[in-house]
DNA sequence: TATGAATGAGAATTCATTCAT
DNA sequence: GATGAATGAATTCTCATTCAT
């Protein structure tokens, strides 16, 4: 649990551990909100227990209803928690603004390196998905979180389309979703796509050669002029 | 349940007797797990009922027990169902075997087509993937389940190759994975997808574009013969 | 407790013991019944714990969700009890048919005999007007429950009327509630009373005092032709 | 709270100064007392939240056990302050001094209109009755508080009998009772009453036509020389 | 005088499962 | 083959209250 580490009792000389606020509600909030993240991925949400939560944020199950409310509010927390990190994750990706090609290749790349160097988050969006989205829809947080998402890749088209390396008729969203759905579906369904082909979907070599080979999907898709099927 | 039917005493030639009791206890079975579907995709393994399961079978919890033994041996059997269906409806497909093109394309619209009329089957697999796949590896059916699904793809793509208009490179099961992600994502996240982008994922019209558009993407990249990126 | 006497483990040779039925549900039920009634009016509906409703029916909470669904549905079918017991005692009452004083007299007397034998019926009562009777409106079972009340003051009036003994203008109905009130505030209040007063309310004597004295009271009142206030 | 608003600081001279902490704290007292006899008298004692008085208080919980120290220490001050209330308005009734008979309607009518007008007096009377008067018992400030309840009938029965209007073998004490049970009963219970008889004992026109029956009964009975039952 | 953080104990209710016939 | 009764162990959530500043 990074930041946990540094958290030792009696004060050390070492100077990097942050002095323990008073009675640090903060700080108490934060683990439990993480705690809670790796429960409700590891477990899904009617899976997910409260009390390993508590045990695990070093907290009590009292604590966790004092700062959340109740389950549904832990949840739309680590939720919302999920979304605002991809957002700052997003509005922080450096995309090439001289060559749409690579610039795209660029996108896709931080999209599928997110999904697998974060598979909380696929596993919170795919129980907020079973749960037919009632969490995100009560947030509130909507649009605050969702940010640029399809933006940047909108951006990204036109530029590519204005210097006529770029099809025209392509929908953003819809090109998002299939990007998107490429490197998600790999990772979100690895270990029955892994029992069924009998093969790691998520180590590195083997997603690596994947992801290439998307790559160069999407990209001859968007570039795709002659491609009449 | 496939095979389940045969299993009937040799009908006797009178008529007028009462439904026979072998064919209630296989009639109360297969109305337990065709409710034990619904259940699980309807709220996942933790979150699936046993009281909802009996009362939607027209049964009682007791006689879940009696048939499955236990919650988890009953999603064994959801999942199995749910792997035999989609192995019975790939045995059933119809592939035009003189254009390879073609077959390609009805090849993904047969998988896309199977996701969208069967969204219990993405809500079962997610589910199973959350539990890292346990019920599927303790399965001992996977073999007998699995089926053609990638050989299908394979002979397509060798059968294009050597007619040369598919590009020789691809693996297989990358492309089912490719394929397969482009069509599931997009229903499997539907509801987070819907409010996040502000546009019904599911609906119709906006699927049936998308999957043109998502054919022409793997098509034009099997074909893609020139497109080094 | 009434019944459980006789509950030995190793049947007795005494003959009235009931042979305990199988794995008697009816009997469990009653003893929780029981036992949540007298919880209740010990402790009021929001006081009322179900632990101690299970150790006094020597069963389970888990039992009492199993008869009875909920607290709510626990206190419905305690209310539901009391109401009618009185209904049953009401429905036994003699009362005199020759003479509409007497039996008034005994009318009276019934009632708040009744009272003073049920404590635990006046404090479900006062709880349930806590709760504005929201059980009692859910209960569906209110007809069947409320029985003859009014009718039989109804009739005594009616026959007192006839005779010339008893005047013409009174309302059945707010005569059982002055009754009812007399009698029920007393007990119903006796623990303020008696450290207000400083005199025990409930004692016998005091109350049967009182009695005679209400009774006057009503009789007068009915009877009363003269006064005009 | 009567008697707490003295305990202001001799105001000093200088007007503009902001309002005096010690008048914030009596008014947050104040604030709450309100608001937990609200509350009290909606949900009796085990009922009643911390939470939901603070907040109708403007306050915070912690004040609550700031002022009043424990759930049963705030109960008491609710219930004395209902006693005290009672007290100051029968100290203030006017009866006329030259019409026995009058001045008994006018006590019954005092009385009654007193529960009509303060629904939750009777509320946290039987509150207190549930919990057989261990509140009251505490409070040491009873003698202060019963005040002149019985004594004003007392006086009142003292002077028909000397009159020679009113019977002398009436029981003060007993009467009082009979009284308020007639007024108190219909109140206390009307949510059931209205539910069982069908009519709504709480509205006005119906509620003064049994008082001025009541009143019949009351001035029947201690006037009645002749009655015997 | 005031208050935000914290909490142990316990509340109602549910869950998957087994017993006994 | 079928079923009503029963249950231990959670599970979510609440309550009245205290701590530390």
């Amino acid at each position: 649990m990074p930041g946990a580490s540094g958290r030792t009792r009696t004060a050390s000389a070492v100077p990097e551990a942050p002095p323990r606020r008073r009675r640090d509600a903060e700080a108490t909030r934060a683990r439990i909100l993480k705690a809670a993240a790796v429960e409700f991925a590891q477990h899904g949400f009617a899976g997910g227990r409260g009390d390993r939560i508590a045990q695990r944020a070093r907290s009590s199950e009292r604590m966790v209803y004092y700062y959340f409310g109740s389950k549904d509010g832990l949840f739309r927390a680590v939720l919302e928690g999920a979304y605002a990190s991809l957002r700052d994750a997003e509005r922080a990706v450096q995309l090439d603004p001289d060559d749409p090609v690579r610039a795209l290749e660029q996108f896709c790349r931080f999209v599928w390196r997110y999904y697998a160097d974060h598979p909380g988050f696929i596993s919170v969006l795919n129980t907020e998905n079973l749960h037919r989205a009632r969490h995100l829809r009560k947030s509130g947080r909507l649009d605050e979180l969702v940010g640029p998402v399809v933006g940047l890749l909108s951006q990204l088209l036109a530029d590519g389309q204005a210097r006529g390396v770029f099809r025209r008729d392509v929908d953003p969203a819809d090109l998002y979703v299939a990007i998107a759905g490429l490197g998600y579906f790999r990772l979100s369904n690895r270990h029955t796509l892994s029992a069924v082909l009998g093969r790691d979907m998520a180590e590195p070599e083997g997603l690596e050669r994947y992801w290439v080979e998307a790559a160069r999907m999407v990209s001859g898709y968007v570039r795709g002029d002659r491609d009449r099927l």
